[in-house]
DNA sequence: CACCCATCCTACCGCTCGGTACAAAAGCTG
DNA sequence: CAGCTTTTGTACCGAGCGGTAGGATGGGTG
């Protein structure tokens, strides 16, 4: 839509940048359902025929919105990924992702969980969009651990793919402990335990 | 209120538990806002009035079906906990939350996740219910591992209480992953591997 | 059969929702 | 400074929300 400034009539008063991320936070903290249109402005500071020049429609905001975020993370995911070891790359996901969900400049929990895991049928699109997210971010957990596999960077009997679910799901509940006030050192001791199960050998049974 | 059939009146016609049970399936797929009045009445086959005679107010409903749903979950857990060890109680926590999470008789995934974490401001109570739910079950995983500690039935090393934290906060992950659609073997793999966890000595950290 | 009374049903309430019409305002261009 | 263009603010729209009034209904009780 808008590339830069059109240099021609009214000039914006506000930057679209800034007011996605307000946008966010309120429908991180409420939900796509539970974020009113009045909650919406009044915390951006544009007011309603503002937002609907500028992204369409509400549910065209939150992608926008969502899309914003989700870059963020998926950014933070990959850098995750990037160590030289599986078991690092597991821990840094972790630990960054247990950080992320309780840092304080912004509401606790993850959006892609907070956002409308269940919605009402005109709005199911939106449940759609958050699990797509999700699946990306496992997909790409999931395609590093295969590698990790391959190079026998792996404990034996570990499949890639049901530990990469198992990570994401850990991450995922994390976010659901951290939406009802888990505070960052519950969340990390959580991980100490998760990681055991990379670090090691196979397990005897008892 | 009514205590058994008050044998005076028109009857009713209606079983109480049967439409508490279709009330929790609607918010159990749709979340607490997303399940409208409408919604509602047509899945419990009762028309408003009926309901709120019964049941006071939306939100009366929506803490009487949880309390119902959240009583039979506790019996499955506590079934689970009542094993003879740490390893087989958890087991059996993970193996019966994720059967339950995708049996085929009830929408996907967990009640106490998908009935609102995010709600608009007038309806943060449904949200802090919700958590105490969720706290409970993490209390009675909680003590059995805190029992099995003293009892040396926890590998070396292992924080009891980091170790309930970390089983509760996986199996709301594959909440999550459920109804995103999920399968039971899915989710059964993950737990195999979150198991290794219990099973195992403590690590040589590479 | 007349009475009583809780329940059922239709129709409605006020309110807030997401979304919009329209005119005043504000910056460029000539 | 006139004209053009885009944004801003107010005030409003129909629809659906949660919730309710009041008469019709149908069972026991005398």
């Amino acid at each position: 839509m808008s590339t830069g400034t059109p240099a021609i009539g009214r000039p914006r008063a506000f930057d679209e940048e800034t007011v996605l991320a307000r946008a966010a936070e309120v429908f991180w903290r409420h939900g796509y359902e539970g974020a009113s249109l009045s909650a919406l402005t009044g915390a951006m500071g544009i007011n309603r025929p503002s937002l609907y020049a500028t992204f369409g429609s509400k549910e065209e905001l939150f992608q926008r919105a969502f899309a914003r975020y989700h870059e963020r993370q998926a950014a933070v995911a990959r850098a995750a990924l990037d160590q030289p070891t599986a078991y690092a790359s597991v821990e840094a996901f972790l630990r960054s992702s247990a950080d992320g969900l309780t840092a304080g400049d912004h509401p606790a929990g993850c959006l892609s969980i907070q956002g409308g895991l269940a919605c009402s049928p005109e709005n199911a699109r939106i449940s759609q969009v958050l699990a797509a997210g999700r699946a990306a971010t496992e997909a790409a957990l999931r395609e590093r651990l295969t590698r990790a596999a391959r190079e026998g960077d792996l404990p034996a009997g570990v499949d890639p793919q049901a530990l990469a679910r198992f990570v994401m799901a850990l991450s995922e509940g994390h976010a659901v402990h951290a939406a009802a006030g888990a505070s960052r050192e519950e969340l990390q001791a959580s991980v100490d335990i998760a990681l055991r199960v990379v670090a090691l050998t196979p397990p005897g049974r008892p």
